[in-house]
DNA sequence: CTATCATGTCAACATGGTTGACCCAATCCA
DNA sequence: TGGATTGGGTCAACCATGTTGACATGATAG
């Protein structure tokens, strides 16, 4: 096979297999109202527990006016908390919630389910090779 | 590393990977003033040229409400020409015209430039295991 | 005391998607 | 032949997600 087959094959594969990765999440958020967004949210306030409004927007790279509505909506539905830092009374603490820990980890789950079945399937070293190619290309953005 | 924490951190590279490997046919994009669905529209229809309304319809999952403006503003632009299939008046056939391959290889050459920087960097085992992973996750959807 | 910072909020807008309903023309089939 | 199905197109209402710009407020830094 050519190598420009070959790369536009992975063109395909990168879109194919990252709609299938995101479709049961959805399908988990979809059934309480919500979005992607706030599996994001959800995801980043939990790895980085607490963190602040800003560090979160950066890590989102969204506006803060986009943000501002579902963070608002996971408060009101108790999923995430909101304290004030005791260094500085200007930045908020954002943290999961007992619910919000559950709900992230039912979502979470469901992709480590299936990533851990396509790891098992393909053997350590493609996995070994995914993590490289992967980490490679956050990196250059 | 406990294998939870590789799969949290598998989900993490695959959100932070597809970003950056989206990011620049989207610049690009956004200079004539199309989106991710015209590239996505103009990427199949090269692809599998010609294609039917109904068959480009199951591949990019949309419904034929959503498909049915960008694509004909692809049509006025000349990028995507549309005629009758011979055997079946009903059918539509779509191709990409010469600026429409031209365009659709600037978008996925930008893309197969990035991948093939990261597949070289990783080496040719990384790169197959990659192909292995995804492989099998699209399959599973 | 003033400037800056973190956050919040309002408004206007663009894009990309949905469902539902209805239409036409071509083809299939009884 | 005539009715049902199929491929395609279109209108309308709606929703989610994002943007930029402008402005407000309270806390901190110099």
């Amino acid at each position: 096979m050519p190598r420009a087959d070959a790369l536009r094959l992975a063109i395909e594969q990168f879109y194919f297999g990252y709609r299938a990765f995101t479709a049961p999440p959805d399908r988990i958020l979809a059934q309480r109202g919500l979005g992607r967004v706030h599996h994001r949210i959800l995801y980043f306030v939990g790895r980085n527990q607490p963190i602040s409004v800003k560090d979160l927007l950066a890590l989102l790279d969204v506006s803060k006016q986009a943000l501002n509505a579902p963070l608002r909506q996971l408060i009101e539905m108790k999923l995430i908390a909101m304290g004030t830092a005791e260094h500085d009374g200007r930045v908020r603490q954002l943290s999961l919630t007992a619910s919000g820990s559950k709900l992230e980890a039912q979502l979470s789950g469901t992709q480590m389910k299936q990533l851990q079945a396509v790891f098992e399937q393909a053997g350590a070293d493609a996995e070994a090779g995914w993590h490289q190619v992967m980490r490679a290309l956050a990196e250059k953005s």
